[in-house]
Order: C-alpha cells, then structure tokens, then sequence
DNA sequence: AATAAGTTCGGTAAGTGAACGAAATAATTA
DNA sequence: TAATTATTTCGTTCACTTACCGAACTTATT
C-alpha cells in the first residue's frame, strides 16, 4: 500500500473496506453514511482502491427515486489465501478468494516421510492450487497451516503431533516460508475447527464457542469475542486433563488426562474389551451397541455421561453461547444423542450442544476465515491497534465439500 | 473537552496521555520517541492538557548532557473515582486520585433496611469521602460498586444477593446516578477481586489470573489479557457448579452446585456434624483442626481435595497463569497448603497458587481499577475503537490497609 | 418538482521535517 | 585552572502537506 500513508487516511481507509466487506455491495453515499466520513472522503478512498484493483464497482442501484448509484464490492481475486489441513493421514489444501469462496481443492496422503517432505508436499500443492486458478502466483497473500499439535512460538517446532513423523524436528513455518515465500501460519487444527465452525455461524457481540473434539485424544478450541482462547503456555482447552471420569490423582491421569482415559479411542476399546473380553474397533463398537448390545451400549452411555460431566465444567468456568461437538467419535449422533441427555441432568441451565455443521472440513474452513483475518488486518489495518476487523461472512456451507483428487 | 475535536487529535492525545501515565514523569522529547509524534504535535497537546489541568510539570531532569527537560506527569487530582464494596454486613468506600491512590476511606455497617436505603447510604458516604478531601465536588468523576450479586444488564437489578434485602427490587445503579450525578458501575466483587489482584500484580502481555473465592458460596473471576471473561449469560466463573465433589447428577446439585455443596460454609459445618455430631462453625472447626482433631482435619483435607481438583478443571480449560485464592474461608493458609498438596497430584504442570495479597480489600482496590479505567476511557480515547489502555500501576499494597471509622 | 448520487471548491485542523535557539555537559586550549 | 569551543538534547518557529469536511453545484432518476 505504497510508501508512507498518515493514520487518519488508514484508519478510513480501513472502515470503508470494513463497510464494503460488511454490507455486501454498496453505493460510496452508503458508505458515507455508514461510516460518517464524507462523501468525497468516500470517493477519494474507493477510487484509490479501485485503481489498486482492492475494489471493483459492480452495477447500479435500481428502482429508488434519485439518481442511480454505482455499487462497489471487494474484488475478489485481488488476492488469494491457501489453507491447509495436515492430518495424520491426509493432507488437504485449498485455495479462496478474498471472499472466502473456495476456487480449488486438493486431497492428498500425508508424505509418509515425514519432515522435510511434509513442507515440500505442502508447497507443491498450493503451488499446483495457485497455477489451476489461472491467476498469478503473487496473488497469493497468506498460507495458513493446521496442524494436529502445538507450536512452539520461540522455535517454530511442532510438538505433540505423533502422527507425523519428523515434524518435531524442523522449523515449519519457516521452512514453509522460505519455500512459498509468503506469510505463514501455523495453528492447531481443534483450534482452527472452532474458528471455522464460529466463522459460520452466528457472530454476534458476546459470542463464544466451544469446539469440543473427541478421536484419538480429547480436546477443545475456545473462541471468545471472535478470538482464539490460547492460555498462558498455550495449553488453554486441554480439557483432556479434566479431572473426571477415571482417577484424576492416579499418576497416568497426569501423563494422559483423567478425561481422555475415560472418553477417547483407548477407552471405547477398552472399555469394550473388559466387559466382554472381545476386542473391537471403535466404528464396531458403535455398530455393536447400534444393534443392542448390552457392553456397548454401557460403554458408550459411560463415555457420553463423562463427556456431559466435561460439558458442565466448562459451562461453569466459560459460559459459552454454544459447544459444538466434533472428531471422528463426537460427531458420530448416536454419542451426541446420549451427551445431551446427560447434559440436561448435570447443567442448571439449558446448553446448545450441536454436532459440527462442517466435520472434517472444519479445520479446513478455520484456515481460511484465519487467513482471511490476517489478510485484511495487514492490507487495510496495518499499524493500527485497533480491535476488531470483520471478514468476509462464510460461503453456503455446501462449498465445504471435498473434491476427492488423486 | 470542549465540543468537536477531530478523530486523529484524540487519537494522538490518547497515546500522549498513555505514554505520560506509563513512563511515570516524562520530558516532552521523550514522549515524541515513545509516541512516534513530531515533537511540536506533542508540545501542542501536552500544552493543552496542562491549560485544562490534566498534567502538570513536575520538575527537569539533570545530569545527563543537553539541554535539561521539563518532566511532565498525570495531575493527581484532575479528577476522583470512588469504588465501594457493598457487603452483606459491611460498605467499605475509597476515594482515590488519578494515579490510583487511596485518599480517604471509610468504614460502616450495611443499612439492615436494604433496598434505597442503601443507596442513600452509599451516596452519603460518598459525599462524605469527597467533601473531606477539600476538592469540589465536580471533581468526582466515576464511581464503582462492588456487589455480592450480579446486575441484570437490562433492568438494572441485582440479583443473587440474599444478604442484602431489597436490593433486587430496584434500578441500583440508576437510583445512584441520579442521586450522585456521575458515572456509576455495578460489577459482582468476586470479579472486582480478580481485578484488583491482577492490578497489583504483572500485568503481562499473556497475563491472565482466576480469583478463587471460597466462602458462604464458592465463585471465581476470570482475568483473560486484563479484561474480565463475563461468558454468554453473564456466568462465567461460577465455578461452584463444576460437577466434582458431590453426585451432580442429584437435584440439589442443579440448585446450589456440586462443588458448593462440597466445599463452601455448609459443607464444612455439615461434613463435621455428620462425622462428629458436634455443630460447629467455620472459625472453629479450622480451630480444631490445628489442634489435631481428626474429624476437623478429615473436613479440611476433604475440600482441599475438591478443590484441587477444581483448580484442576480451570487450568485444564483456560490455563491461567496464576490462581489467586480468596474469601473468608479461601484466605485461611491452612487450606491453602492442603490445596497446594493435592493439586501436584493432578495438575500436570506447576501452577501458581497463591493467597489473596488484598484480603477484603481485594474488591475495593478492583473498584478503583476499574473506575480509573473507564475515566481514562470516557476522557482520553472517548470515540476510539481502541483494544488496550492502561491506567496507573497499583500504589503499594500498605495503602490498602482499612482504616475504621465510626 | 423532488430526491438522491456524485463532484468541485474553499477552508480548517493536524501533523511533519527542517531549521533554529536555548541550555546543559564534555572536550579542548590558552 | 579558566576560558573557549564542541556536542548534545530540549523545545519552538515556520513553511508545507495531507486529510477531511461542508456547502454549493451538476447529474440522473422517479
């Protein structure tokens, strides 16, 4: 945004992007009133962006006494923000507008090697995502990366993600920088969800969210006021180590979590095993009590008091507006089904508790409304200490399917 | 301040009054490098603050080569907050100055009438406190009030406060402004206590504190980044109804809270009744303890359990950075280092748990807090979308000590 | 004729950078 | 040692630019 620009121009810069973003298209009169800046101050700045290609007038108003207006809205393709899901298995990338309309997707498996590899197969997707698109590679402004762990903000180090070998061991997003050449962010994946399913749905002024994720492990992204809860070693909704359900003072509740013990993959299996003494896979287990059977019915209505116990401590501590349930275990409804039922006798208020609108996608939809946050706060608020910036609403939730490729 | 003053003046006005109240006396020259203005923007400014008594010279500096320059500070006493902590059998009011320190104080017992006639009281004793200070009294600015309860945001009403009758009957803070004329805030004590301990505390960038209050009822307020987390429905921190302690499933734990039940007053009377079928009260019941009565130590080893593992809860979901305990019963260190003991059994990281530095004047010096900061607020960054201001660090903590009157 | 969109124009407030004067300390010289 | 000069920093003056507004005006529509 060329050289050196006074703060006053920023600051209006940025609320008439905000009111473009916010009220869809709009005439520059609209603007004007919408902002309280002048009408020329309008047309000053929305030329200014339409020459820099930030903005593009789009038609007229139709219909009303008066003469008509040109409508502006934020041109689309003015710049472009990859996302990517790194699982354990699969990788998944895609790449939006500035309107966060998904334009291309990629799935792929997760380079088995690890490491290094990892960062190549990475850049060479959002590579290929940049090249379909026909536009040109520096339209791309922002990368964000969700990861199944923790980065260490000091070294760049990805900890706590044993699915993906060698991780631990490099400097990510650095090495993904250097190779893309554009910023990169790295964040937990749980934590993406919870933006992504927060990015969807309501929004409004005291809004908060509580992704609730349950799989392999336990945990929670916490989205307070349309930001991410992190806590003061980034270990805020590590409710995994809730003290409920096994023994939280046995010493492998402190290795584990006492709630993980009780809810995730190992105890399904588990717990299966030792009532019946078969050994089943989680979806089997399912489908076992699915079609009466009496161990896991126990199991599962024992996993799903315990979560509903997890859900009252966190109504009690945060008070959220909403939890949304999710991970290849919480999204199953049979389990949501029994969580809500627990819940009513354990909350002393009424709780939503919903299953995630965008499953597996979730992580991939957080991405985006983070990259797109951080895009709009770096082209139109740089330098300002100003608290909240919206971004574009989310697209129809059906744009949030997969394309299977390869 | 005065009529229209345009949005960049007091923007800039804003950071030359932040930089003046951070950076303790400063020279002009100093507050252009701080602030990044021209340093004729920041003569202009400041000479304006001075002419309206918001800052004063105060002295050159000396020593250093160059020319000497005039230091400049916050005039103390431009303006007063008074903050009141409005109890069930006490009202403690201070008047404080712009830089946080305790002027005057006074001391009296809660009107057993309720309702108005609490008002009446509480203005009264602020008249009291502002006609004693010789200022006039336009110079009162904002007051706080402190209460066992919490304002329905709507109506004004103060809830949940059985102590205090009538109080939910009437618009508490609209029937004090009208009387006093200024700024009035209600905000519950336990959150007041969160603030004021955070006030005297580091203050961090990543800061964040959960005051745990343990006495006729058990709550906490939750300091996130040094704002307080209110939740969805105004219940954040209602840490009595996390489900540990007692069955949460039974009715009564919907009513009161499982942890409640488990670990505030009543348990304590009745967990030593039920063991030895002797009544008595809380003081009394610590009292046999540490003079070895096993069923008393049995009661305190009890809650301190629960406890821990309540503490467990709030650092497995929001992982603060310390848990400052408090209330008649939370302040008593012989709990505390029974809590301290269990929670290394089931808190996976080191936690600091510490006692309240305040004691009971915890939610006075959060009062004061809170009404310097929204003063600094409406006077200095009125109209600004801005996220941070600081007020004056806290004053020593001597300055808390009460001083009884009547 | 009424109404709204958008532009032109003059004026004001805010802020900057460069130059300059003032006041202190440090270094140098007689 | 005392006087002078150099250096450094504070703070002001001045000329200039940018941002923004309000009022008047033009344009286009019902």
């Amino acid at each position: 945004m060329s050289s050196y620009t006074k703060i006053s121009r920023k600051i209006s810069q940025s609320s008439v992007v905000q009111a473009i973003v916010n009220y869809g298209p709009v005439s520059r009169a609209s603007v004007a009133k919408i902002t309280g800046l002048s009408k020329q101050t309008v047309s000053e700045i929305v030329a200014k962006l339409e020459t820099k290609g930030w903005v593009r007038a789009v038609g007229q108003t139709e219909g009303h006494i008066g003469r008509r207006a040109v409508v502006y809205e934020l041109s689309p393709t003015a710049a472009l923000v990859a996302s990517v899901d790194l699982g354990g298995t699969k990788v998944r990338a895609a790449l939006c507008d500035l309107n966060g309309r998904i334009l291309y997707e990629l799935l792929e498996s997760t380079d088995p090697r690890g490491g290094i590899n990892i960062v190549h197969q990475i850049a060479r997707m959002v590579r290929s995502l940049v090249s379909n698109s026909g536009n040109s590679y520096k339209g791309l402004h922002t990368a964000v990366i969700g990861v199944p762990g923790v980065e260490d903000s000091e070294t760049g180090k990805i900890h706590l993600a044993p699915n993906i070998t060698g991780i631990e061991k490099i400097n990510f997003a650095e090495c993904l920088r250097k190779e893309l050449g554009i910023a990169i962010i790295v964040e937990n994946d749980v934590n993406l969800s919870a933006l992504g399913e927060h990015w969807l749905g309501d929004q409004g002024e005291h809004d908060s969210l509580v992704f609730l994720s349950i799989g392999t492990g336990v945990g929670a992204g916490i989205v307070l006021g349309g930001n991410l809860l992190r806590g003061s070693f980034g270990a805020a909704g590590e409710v995994g180590f809730l003290p409920i359900g096994t023994d939280p003072n046995e010493p492998e509740s402190l290795n584990s979590g006492a709630l993980e013990r009780a809810t995730a993959t190992c105890a399904i299996i588990n717990g299966y095993k030792e009532r019946s003494g078969i050994e089943k896979t989680v979806p089997e287990v399912f489908e076992a009590a699915a079609s009466g059977d009496k161990y896991a019915i126990e199991v599962l209505d024992n996993v799903a008091s315990n979560l509903a116990l997890a859900i009252a401590a966190v109504v009690a501590i945060i008070d959220p507006s909403k939890i949304i349930v999710g991970g290849s275990i919480g999204s199953r409804p049979e389990l949501l089904e029994r969580i809500a039922k627990y819940a009513s006798n354990c909350i002393p208020r009424q709780i939503k508790i919903e299953k995630t609108r965008l499953g597996n996608q979730a992580s991939l939809a957080g991405g985006v409304a983070t990259a797109l946050y951080h895009m709009h706060l770096s082209l139109f608020a740089e330098g300002q200490d100003i608290g909240t910036i919206s971004v574009p609403p989310a697209p129809a939730i059906e744009n949030f399917n997969v394309c299977e490729v390869q």
